[in-house]
This record gives structure tokens, sequence and C-alpha cells, in this order.
DNA sequence: TTAGGGTTAG
């Protein structure tokens, strides 16, 4: 009979005519067993042959068999019909068979079932606890996680090199350090440091936490780093905004000789799109490429990213256009670059063309759409969208979409229609929403809104200097002397320090980073002696600096060499010595560029006939 | 009989 049932098993991984010749030519019981245990899989004349049958029949079953059954468990129903046969032939005692059953079932995410299975298991081993912990962290949910955990604890039962990692990755996805580090002890506890598989999950989640110092504390201590060790530190570098730590790790991994698969290359392309450095960028994309990494759509879709935002619109759209598959994630990138570089038209065309696919956008896609909208000054297919949104896609507008409309109608000078958009909001606002509003009055001279607005932005970041310093610049802007010193003086009393301003610009295979009036690179003779020369040309050209941005209550004079000495025109000037005649000079900055560096950046290019593309905080801007 | 790292906004 064990024999039989052995074929049968294996028959079932062959085609249904084989299967249904097996059942004919078999015994009766046997027969009727395989019948009733693969009745999903077989059509319903097969089934037939199954009622004319009594259960339950007393004959063995193979606990290999049962097991490659529930392998094959196409669904919950499926799975519960397969617990109902097994139960009558009585094999839930087979430890084995028990565990497969509760993994079925978390697979398919029928945690409810699982748990009562679980609960009735007259038997149960680390695997059970694993596999149980395991289910509920798939589902994401982390309290029933640490409570089966505590339990674990409480039978005595020793947590493993299965269970551990688990529960880090629930820190990891709570964000929640504090329970990383009692998880962490409880690893110490048990000696299993070294394995592998908990020591990446340990990185991972300090790294995911932005405790980044613990997590390459770790990393450097390990006694091997495999590939997706590796993966996470460089990931982890990039998400705390240290992405050129995670190039610089990317190259040590390759002279370790770790070869790199997808989904590490997928992790270097987005580090590279943070970072957005244009020659790092050409070499990962000719490793990509030279590798022969298929495009899929989690790949294509970052290299996109990268390409568009190390300031290729068009290489990135080459890319969307060469993939295969896409899907909302995708399109929405595309939508995306498009809009931080300015061209509003292409966003919507691209829209309509992702429509038109039959691609249903989402939330970020709305985001990326009302962004290009605010942009490009398009107001009317902004507020369209804003409402189609909703109407057409069931899309409810988040904060985010709110702060777009916000910044659209700031922009245009609607300061009123924003307010009432503001006023009417039944969602949380956060402090992107106020800075937008506070953006919008900075432009118009708003002062009674602003100082509404940098309220509600400081009852919601204290701490945050950035807030300060954009009130204070308002009050300098209309000339309000005394309040600029209110405010400073506030700032020196909480001890707060503005956010140094630097921008970076690749050359010589390397990176040069200026803040402003910095005076510290090698080569700062020859940038100051350039700045000169750009000076008295633009003054020709008719260049008129513009010191209110230089918000500072001091005299002209100095105001003239604070503005002449801002890092990004430092940046500039090395970009024109250190790169050949012609070619575009690609500059990042931290923050966003004054309007008066913007000024000068339009002179230069014209002057020097040389393409500038700036990257700062917010957005891309093309000088030719 | 149980395991890992990846894409769009901000």
């Amino acid at each position: 009979m064990l024999l039989k049932l052995r074929k049968h098993s294996f028959f079932i991984n062959a085609s249904r005519e084989k299967l249904r010749f097996c059942l004919a030519s078999t015994s009766s019981a046997t027969t009727a067993t395989v019948a009733e245990a693969i009745a999903p899989q077989l059509n319903p004349q097969n089934t037939q042959l199954r009622e004319s049958q009594e259960p339950p029949f007393s004959c063995y079953l193979d606990p290999k068999y049962v097991i490659s059954l529930l392998l094959r468990s196409r669904d919950i129903f499926h799975t519960r019909q397969i617990h109902s046969q097994v139960t009558i032939h009585g094999m839930l005692q087979n430890l084995n068979v028990a565990n497969k059953l509760l993994y079925t079932y978390a697979q398919h995410k029928a945690l409810g079932d699982a748990y009562a299975f679980f609960g009735e298991m007259g038997e149960r081993d680390s695997v059970s606890w694993s596999v149980m912990i395991g289910g509920f962290a798939k589902v994401g949910d982390y309290t029933r996680c640490f409570g089966i955990f505590r339990e674990v604890i409480q039978y005595g039962v020793r947590p493993d090199n299965y269970t551990l990692p688990f529960l880090i990755r629930c820190c990891r996805d709570m964000v929640n350090v504090l329970n990383g580090r009692v998880i962490h002890d409880v690893v110490l506890k048990h000696g299993l440091e070294s394995n592998r598989f908990v020591c990446a999950a340990l990185v991972d989640m300090y790294a995911k936490c932005r405790v980044i110092e613990d997590a390459r504390k770790l990393f450097d201590e390990m006694p091997s780093r495999d590939l997706v060790s590796w993966t996470v530190m460089i990931g982890g570098y990039a998400e705390c905004g240290n992405a050129y730590e995670s190039l610089v790790l990317f190259d040590s991994m390759r002279e370790e000789g770790v070869v790199p698969d997808k989904i590490s290359m997928v992790t270097v392309v987005s580090a590279c799109a943070k970072l957005g450095a244009m020659n790092k960028a050409r070499l990962v994309h000719d490793y990509v490429f030279g590798n022969k990494f298929s495009l899929d759509v989690i790949l294509g879709t970052a290299m996109i990213d990268m390409h568009a935002k190390c300031g290729c619109i068009d290489s990135a759209r080459d890319i969307f256009d060469k993939m295969k598959d896409k899907n909302v994630v995708s399109w929405s990138a595309m939508i995306a670059a498009y809009g931080y570089h300015g061209h509003g038209r292409k966003a919507l065309d691209t829209f309509s063309m992702m429509l038109s696919s039959g691609t249903l956008p989402n939330a970020i896609t709305f985001v990326s759409l009302l962004y290009a909208c605010s942009h490009a000054g398009l107001i009317e297919e902004g507020l369209r969208f804003f409402t189609l949104m909703w109407d057409e896609y069931s899309v409810t507008p988040n904060v985010k979409h709110y702060t777009c409309m916000v910044d659209l109608l700031g922009r245009a000078g609607r300061l009123d229609q924003a307010v009432k958009l503001v006023e009417s909001m039944k969602v949380e606002k956060d402090e992107g929403l106020w800075g937008a509003l506070l953006g919008a009055c900075r432009i118009h001279g708003h002062i009674d809104l602003a100082e509404k607005a940098a309220n509600s932005l400081l009852q919601l970041q204290p701490h945050n200097a950035g807030h300060y310093v954009l009130l204070s610049n308002i009050y300098a802007k209309a000339g309000r002397w005394k309040d600029v010193a209110k405010i400073r003086d506030l700032m020196t009393r909480s001890r707060l320090k503005k956010v140094p301003g630097w921008t970076w610009i690749e050359a010589y295979n390397n990176f040069h980073k200026f803040s402003s009036g910095d005076e510290t690179h090698p080569m700062s003779k020859e940038i100051y002696e350039m700045l000169r020369n750009l000076n008295e040309k633009l003054k020709l050209a008719g260049y008129v600096p513009d010191t209110s941005f230089v918000l500072q209550g001091v005299d002209e004079e100095v105001k003239l060499g604070m503005l002449y000495a801002h890092s990004e025109r430092l940046a500039i000037a090395f970009g024109l010595i250190a790169t050949p005649a012609g070619a575009p000079i690609r500059i990042t900055k931290n923050l966003r560029v004054c309007g008066d560096c913007h000024t000068f950046s339009k002179f230069v290019s014209a002057i020097t006939q040389r393409v500038i593309i700036v990257r700062d905080s917010n957005r891309f801007h093309h000088f030719k």
C-alpha cells in the first residue's frame, strides 16, 4: 500500500491524464484516499469517483506524500481540505506534518487558521514557534509576534537562528531600536551573534533605525560577510543620507570578490540616485549593462530614477522606453522625473500614456503629477487632477497632495484660496504643508499669514533651525530688522544652529565640496580669480546682484561680499576650471538655491556658453 | 518541516 501511494505522490507531479490513469488502475480504498486528498486538483468526473466511497479509510498514508500535497496547496480552501483529510487519518500526531500544515496556512496568510491549529497542537518544537512568529511578521502583526515570543521564553523554548531574525525584522519594520536592542541581548545570550542570518538582520535593523554607527560596527565585526550583509549595509548608508559611503562600500565589496546580484544592483542604483552623481551613475549604468543584468520592473525603475536624479532626463526616458514591463511605480517615477526637471507638459503626457496602457494611478502618482503642475505653473490642470484623483480613481488626498496644492496656489499668488484649502482639510497637517504656505508667503511678502504658518511649524518642530531662518528671512525682506534680531536671539538662547549650506561637484574623478566663503580647496586661489573674472563680465552683461537674498541686516558692501562667495558660485567657478570647454556643469546643493545665485547661473551660462544643471534640495534648474 | 537584501513622493 505504502509503495502504491508513493507512486501516486509521484504522479501528482505528472499530467492530469496520467493521474486519471493511475486512479483508475488501483484498488478502491487507495483510489478514494488519493482522490479525497487531492480532490481540488481533479475535475468533476473524478470527484464522482470519490463520492461513491465512504470515508474514513483506515489505510496508512506516507507523511512525505502529505507534505508534498501541502507544498502544492494552492490556497487556504485547498489547505483546509487537506487539513480535514489528514485529521481523519490521524496524521497530525506527526510533528513534521503538523508543522508543514502550520507553515502552509502562514504562507497563505491565513493566520486565524494557523493560530487556531497551533493552539490545538499537542506537541510543538522550535519550528512550530518560528513558523508562527514568521507568519504574523509576514502580515505585519508585530504585537502578536512579540506576544508569541514571550510565550517562547515562558515555555522555556530556546530561541534560535530562525526565530530571532523574524523578531529583529519586526523591530526594523516598526523602526523600534529599543526593542531591537533587547532582541540583540537575547542573541548574545544564546551565542548566535556569528550566525549570518541573525547578524545581517541586526545590521539591517540598526541601519533602518538610523543608528548607522552600530550597524557598521556589527558589520565590521562579522566573521564572514555574504552578499546580503553587504547589500543591507550599502542600502543602510543610502537610507541614512550617506549615499557616498554606499558607493565606497560597493567598491570594497567587489574588491573582496563578492559578486553582486540583481537585488544588490537595485540598492546601488538607488544609492546613486540619492547621491545624484553623474559620473558615478555612468559607471553603475555600464556595470549593469556590461554584466547583462536584465531590466526587470524594479531594476528598470531604479535606473530611470538614477538617470533623472543625476540630471539626465533624456537617458531616463530611454531606459523607460526600453523596459518591457512597467508598473505603476515605473510610470510614477517617470512622471516625477519630468516634474522635478520642470517639464510639466511631458509629465501630463506621460500620465495620459499611463492611463492608455491600462495602469491605474496610485496616491504617489498623483503627488508626482500635482508637483509637476505646481512647478510648471499649470494651475488649472493641477486643480483638475486634484478633483479627478478622488472622483475617478478613488485616491483619497493625503497631506502631500494638499501640500502640492498649497504650493501650486501659493506660487500663483492665490493665497486666499490656499488658506481656504488648508482650513477645509480633514487630514492631519504636517511641517511640509506649513512650510509650503510659509514659502508662498515669502514670495508674496504676506507677513501676517507667514507668522501664523511659522507658529504652526514651530509647534510641530521647535528644534528645527530652518523654520526660524525662513521666518527671519521673511522679516528681513520686509526690512523688519527688530523682528529679525528677536528670532536670532531666540535661536541663540535655544542653542539652535542653522544647517550649513554646501554645494558639491564631480571633477578629476572625485567629489569637491564647497561651503560659503570656503577657502580650503587646494585650487582656492584659481577659483576666486575665476569668480573675479566672471563678475566683471557679468556686470558688462547687465547682471545686478540682488542683495535681498543676503538677509543678515548688514551693510550693502558686506552683503555683496557674502553673495559673491556662496557655495554654488564657488562650485560653478571650479567647474569652469576643472571641466573641458563646452562640457555641461552639474552641481548639487544640499539646501534651496538662493534667488540671486539662480540669476547668477543664468548669466554665467550665457557668457561661457555652458549648460549648467543645478540640483538643489527641491528640484533641478537647467540653464542653457 | 522554518530564513535574508530591492523600485516611485516626502
